[in-house]
DNA sequence: ATAACACTTGAACGCTTTTTCAAGTGTTCA
DNA sequence: TGAACACTTGAAAAAGCGTTCAAGTGTTAT
């Protein structure tokens, strides 16, 4: 039973729709291909682990810029770091990442014909 | 031909990138998505098609807000809206949003095992 | 120990986005 | 024609985001 009365077969769409947090957690996923700087980066790190400094040159971007966004996909768990020496390498940490990234791929393109 | 000298391997990286247009397009689309609001309404308009009412009481949220968010969903041609008398009813306009959702969703549900 | 290198971090700035609020449009019904 | 309904819109307030700047950490080389 559903808290409030709503018209004719509301409450059936309310019923089958996922959780509240699952709904989040999927806004937040797919936030992080929302930036065009944090897809560049998943871009890049599908092509092979990079480090730093060779992501802020490709994207000519500042360090700093590139460090806070790392971070920030590190936080979603889709990229992974691992210390060598001084260098930072950053890794992608989900197979999901491709198929996602390649799924909008083909949406984006199929949108042009 | 590269305009500038990279380090080792880094202008392959770049060469290997969709183009700039692309990845921004790329960005557009999952930044649809990337809202709680806007993936609860697509997530409604899987179960069916809804006029903005409905989904204003199914979210409980106002009108407006909805409106709003369905505005920048077709204007992403995501959704597409049909007149029927004083209701204007919603429905996905694209094959694609269901399974880009659910490719999510599988990664939002397995990151939690 | 000092300097150079490769980042990381926190704060601040400007920009964008989301929601609200109030007013406006178009349709239907009496 | 007037009132009710179902939105839509524009502007403004509130919140959130991305980049820069300056300072800080940890590692390597001299």
């Amino acid at each position: 039973m559903s808290e409030k009365e709503m018209r004719g077969g509301a409450e059936e769409v309310r019923d089958r729709l996922p959780d509240e947090q699952t709904i989040c957690d999927l806004a937040e996923l797919f936030k992080m291909f929302g930036d065009p700087t944090r897809a560049k980066i998943l871009g890049c790190l599908q092509v092979r682990d990079l480090c730093v400094g060779e992501l802020a040159e490709i994207l000519d971007m500042s360090l700093s810029a590139v460090s806070h966004q790392l971070r920030v996909l590190r936080g979603a768990k889709l990229v992974r770091r691992s210390k060598e020496g001084k260098e930072a390498r950053y890794a992608l940490d989900d197979d999901h990442v491709i198929k996602i990234m390649e799924y909008g791929l083909t949406h984006v393109r199929e949108d042009r014909q």
